[in-house]
DNA sequence: CTTGAACACTCAACTTACTTGAATTAATGC
DNA sequence: GCATTAATTCAAGTAAGTTGAGTGTTCAAG
């Protein structure tokens, strides 16, 4: 894939300005909602006149919606505002060699409808017809305009461009090497567009509607294909310099005498091996989630062998990052998430192990199995709601 | 220490427009001196006028100058602008608890005097009281006012907080649990300040003046008392969420049959452990410049023993940070870095591993010896030169 | 050698969006 | 009730960017 993440360093003026000052008062109103315009003032350093004047534009576009009047105190009484949770939509595709998934998530991070279909070929032109197919069918199952739609979040299998990660072809989209997946889905779905790993997409899910959403530094472990990491630092999503950070899966850990790449010990693929060495074959989430639901032996014989080198991974993670929290989830049920985690035990030789926490180190994920197309419709909903003066180029 | 790294969103305005602005036409102007204003307006996105406006701004107050007239081509001749190079000055301090290092460096990266002094006890009273003399010293030497002076730098050793890293009380300083570090020697100094580890000190030392001056996403490995990381992502430092990202030390690695923590085997204090073993004591780097001229076979053997560990956490931290390129630095001999990156062997399994590479894997850095002085000073100079919208709470 | 196209730059008027300060409204507390 | 407090609005003022016309150089074609 060509992805072009260049960014160019742009002028501001009065008009991008503006912009952010919106961006500004939409992040600030959805941290501490519901909440009045003179302390919106307050906290963005604004005037009482500029914030009044921007929900009132905001207001009027229905981002927002004025939530009652707050007598707290004297004075003339709050009036207070909320993010109008349908004012605006965001669509969120994940594709797969085998499958998309769709979600449509409304600025509050609810989702309001999604979709499962099945490819038998993952090539650009099929996989952009679906891509509209399913914009179509999500905005006509919701009722709504597609002028309601900020915009669409494609996630799609790192890494990006020719590189030196054999990926064993277990993850690979065909047909996709000279193609720029931007300007295409923009072109078809005639919006713009998001285009992020996995794990990326994960991780700002979490930000959006789940136990990340007032964290502005964290990471997230995410157990797809392989193993990702995403990473939001200061409220900000790396990505590298050529969109491929979060590799985590390489990374070599020991467990026991063995040494090898925690992908090989934690992940899907390892669950799989596993349970396949005891005769099992486990396709799906669900087929997880019986096994764990009675007790399988070699499921949990797994979460044994697997805590280790993840403790020791999510150690690594800590020391280098330096995050508030490090999430854990993906394509595992909650159950097993839950065991995993408890399973962990993680090394004392860390920053992260501070007297002043009030989090604790390692926490699941709270969005569940859509996390990767959720994650791409949060993208989206992100950027509307995070000021920045930075332009693509 | 309590640092505060706390940020606001912030509203912007005319006034801080303004402000942004500058930053782009500087930073512009850094990349692509000499240059003309309608280049810049191309370059920025604002309008010739803008851009007009505000280079005379910043040429009457010195940042730029008029570096002649370009004939390119047809039309009226380029007036063409460059950085003053000693149009504003930031000076670094390193504090370490047996001495401290000051640097003072112009607009363009060069250094105008550097100075050591040793401490006897590195209390706040008695650090900060040296500081102000070394801030006095530097300008009387440099034969400046204090209004030259954009600000200071200062770099201590990491990691801050109470947290739970065991740092063998080698790197501490005594008495600074209660201090806010960056409110103290903005009082002290009455310039305003900034507060970093010195592995991010000299990782934006190679953006000033140094091997990254063109690139926006790199890792910088640097050989202090420990091992450090700093991470420039996407043109920012990535400090972590309590400062203290990039604690590479305690990363796990491998080496031949044995397994520890990577400063166990690539580190000053892995030389000097496997030169004391052999009976040398070694204590600065002229010592171990000496040493390497000598072509010392211990040390030549530390070579081989530390790049394989080394080798591998380079390979983890491409796949995590997904940089443009790695550089390692800090307190070892260029001689002997040189010799340490050739005995590397990265890792296939990379995503650094890309076929339109222009740089190598790993390089060099250039700033030598006073890299994390000069890195405060840097970040400075780097903060001045860098559009951001964001304020300090 | 003249003329016109190309380009950088300046000037003056215009526009946008924020700020300021006074006036208004609606609660609380004594 | 009346002073106090606080949010909000109104109207005027201001900073900084944009626009479009006009000026000065240079090159190149006729």
């Amino acid at each position: 894939m060509k992805l072009d993440r260049s960014k160019r360093i742009i002028g501001s003026n009065a008009e991008r300005t503006r912009l952010h000052n919106r961006q500004v008062v939409l992040g600030l109103v959805r941290r501490h909602q519901p909440v009045g315009r003179a302390a919106i003032a307050r906290l963005s350093g604004l005037s009482t006149q500029a914030v009044s004047n921007i929900t009132a534009e905001l207001t009027e576009q229905a981002f927002l919606i004025v939530a009652g009047r707050d007598v707290k105190g004297r004075g003339l009484p709050v009036v207070q505002y909320s993010l109008n949770r349908d004012g605006a939509f965001a669509l969120g595709i994940e594709v797969r060699p085998d499958a998309m998934f769709a979600a449509l998530v409304n600025l509050a991070g609810e989702t309001r409808f999604t979709r499962r279909i099945s490819l038998s070929s993952s090539t650009p032109e099929i996989v952009s017809g679906h891509a509209l197919a399913l914009k179509l069918d999500a905005l006509q199952d919701a009722g709504l305009h597609a002028s309601q739609l900020l915009g669409a979040g494609i996630v799609m299998p790192g890494p990006f461009g020719q590189i030196g990660l054999d990926d064993d072809g277990r993850s690979e989209l065909n047909g996709w090497d000279e193609i720029d997946p931007v300007a295409l889905f923009e072109e078809v779905l005639g919006t713009n567009v998001v285009v992020e790993n996995d794990a990326t997409g994960a991780a700002v899910a979490e930000r959006i509607s789940g136990v990340a959403q007032n964290l502005k530094s964290y990471c997230f472990i995410y157990f797809g294909a392989g193993l990702g990491l995403g990473v939001v630092a200061d409220g900000e999503v790396m990505r590298g310099a050529y969109g491929n950070a979060g590799e985590i899966g390489h990374v070599i850990v020991q467990s026991g005498a063995a040494t090898g790449r925690l992908e090989n010990f934690a992940s899907r693929i390892a669950i799989r091996d596993q349970l396949a060495a005891a005769g099992l074959m486990v396709e799906t989430v669900d087929d997880l989630s019986r096994l764990h639901g009675e007790g399988n032996s070699h499921l949990l014989d797994w979460v044994q062998k697997a805590a280790p080198p993840l403790s020791q991974a999510i150690g690594m993670v800590e020391n280098l990052f330096d995050p508030e929290a490090v999430i854990l989830g993906g394509a595992l049920p909650d159950a097993l998430l839950d065991d995993l985690i408890a399973a962990l035990e993680l090394p004392d030789a860390s920053v992260s192990r501070r007297q002043d926490r009030k989090l604790p180190r390692v926490m699941r994920g709270a969005s569940g199995r859509m996390t990767a197309a959720l994650g791409g419709a949060a993208l989206v909903i992100h950027d509307a709601l995070t000021p920045r003066i930075v332009a693509h180029s």
